[in-house]
DNA sequence: CTGAAAGCGCTAACAA
DNA sequence: TTGTTAGCGCTTTCAG
């Protein structure tokens, strides 16, 4: 009999209607990524890094683009425990991040990236204070002294960005340039034109420490535009790996975080949550490795 | 009345449940969009595009990422279809694009960027083989002789432009060398590894012509690998606008495909779609635009 | 205008 | 083992 109507279903190619399902028995088959910025690679390894271990659980991927946007992100937060989707891994804006109890968030969630104050919920990050420590160190270490920070606005990972950043330049003796140190969107266009505010300056800065990769980008071109040479005239220095940063004359030297292996953990562990709600969470904390590259090559004076 | 019930939802914090809402309805507030690999910029570009027309009109996007696989490309549709989607976007493998009639898509659907052989559907595509003849006619005319050329293989797309490039030499009077015209997995690995295969020959090229930026990069890889300079030892073109390629030295030759407005024209496509379902469809083709830069210059003995 | 009732397609519990 | 039923939380229709 149960053969007969599996062949039945079979022969007809029926589909199970998922939102009736879901309906029924309040669970369901799919996961939520919300990332801040699609366009940033970090992100996208990360959600490879997700989709493959919980394709391997039988689980399907929605990826939803806050675009740093706290309302969108609001949006999609609402819109996937709405669609009663087993889990949500997401990297919040600094609001959010900020206010994170008051989500109340229902649905089984980690957090990467960006961290919130909150004790109860598992969360997979890396030392983003010891990471700038060591990258501005090692600029330092090379015979840079007018060390420019571009930080991202949108996130409480470029405010520990900048911590590093701001304590290693006090550990050597140098104070942070005044008025070069800001907080600006994490994209190309607003490093592009911070940079060229920076280097139009009467005393421009002799090396961008930036806090993305998006940000490394705009400062790249903007050296170019103004006809420098890096790192002759200007060094330059941040976060992530990507495919152009390596392809580029010098490369560029970053720090890199493990992505795939953020995407992969922040996986395992909503799984496991979501198979057992009441166990404890986890705050799982990943190293970031240096790549000295030319782009930061020892200054002839030093 | 109808104040005081609202004021209490207000109160509570009520938040309608859209799955329950989408089974009764049978309609739904979000859009899905399946690209082919979310790690080619080609797609985090449209994929911004359609997000920004769709969210104007109230629709949230679900990305999906098919990496190329048409097994997950096909769960990705059903899940979609399932979930009672609006709306499905997506660019599909090749496998997917000459058996789309069987597919027997139900939800309302625009094909982008891979062609599919049914007039019944919307698309969104460029002229892959016009782009793809012009782009190798201006390699030809710079100088070049021995253009590689290295397609995907898992679209349509990677077809096309192999023909647009073939057609191109032989209107010049060249031949396709013997054994360089390959179709590989469009990703940077197997671009990498093919254009190294490619210059360790004993008759190296003096061009690669490569069909997306993936394997743009993995070129270029192999070139600085192997210690070459581009152009002078070896010329380098390809499809797609980066951040990298025109912070590399030198720029690369590219077509651009115009990625904000395939992605908007796919989502009012769509919407229009969901609205009026029997309206007759549209196959929009657009141009890709060539962007001359120093990876195709002219050679000296041209 | 307000209230009541049916039912979207499924699953889980219970009866035969 | 097989069949029946209730109900997930909404929207839509129809009656009052």
């Amino acid at each position: 009999m149960r053969q007969r109507v599996l062949a039945a279903a079979e022969e007809l190619d029926y589909q199970p209607n998922l939102v009736a399902r879901s309906l029924r028995s309040q669970r369901s088959a799919t996961v939520a990524l919300i990332v801040s910025d699609i366009r940033n690679p970090f992100f996208t390894d990360v959600s490879r890094a997700v989709e493959d271990t919980i394709h391997k659980e039988g689980y399907a991927l929605f990826l939803c683009n806050a675009d740093e946007d706290p309302e969108k992100e609001m949006l999609y937060l609402d819109q996937m425990e709405a669609q009663n989707v087993a889990g949500i891994i997401y990297s919040p804006t600094r609001q959010a991040a900020t206010h994170y109890q008051e989500l109340r968030i229902s649905t089984p969630t980690v957090v990467i990236d960006r961290a919130v104050h909150a004790s109860d919920v598992d969360q997979v990050l890396i030392d983003n204070t010891d990471a700038a420590y060591r990258l501005a160190e090692h600029v330092i270490k090379n015979g840079y002294r007018r060390i420019a920070g571009l930080f991202g606005e949108a996130s409480v990972t470029g405010r520990e960005r900048r911590r590093g950043y701001e304590e290693a330049l006090r550990a050597n003796g140098l104070e942070p340039p005044l008025g070069q140190v800001v907080h600006i969107p994490p994209k190309i266009d607003a490093g592009l034109e911070t940079a060229l505010r920076l280097l139009d300056r009467d005393q421009p800065p002799d090396a961008f420490f930036t806090s993305n990769s998006l940000l490394t980008a705009g400062a790249l071109i903007a050296i170019r535009e103004r006809g420098l040479t890096v790192p002759e005239d200007i060094g330059l220095v941040g976060f992530d790996e990507t495919t152009w940063g390596r392809l580029v004359e010098p490369p560029i030297t970053i720090i890199a975080q493990p992505t795939y292996e953020i995407g992969s953990t922040a996986a395992e562990l909503l799984l496991q949550r979501v198979h057992q709600p009441d166990r404890s969470p986890r705050k799982v904390i990943l190293q970031g490795r240096l790549h000295m590259r030319g782009s930061s090559a020892p200054r002839p004076s030093a």
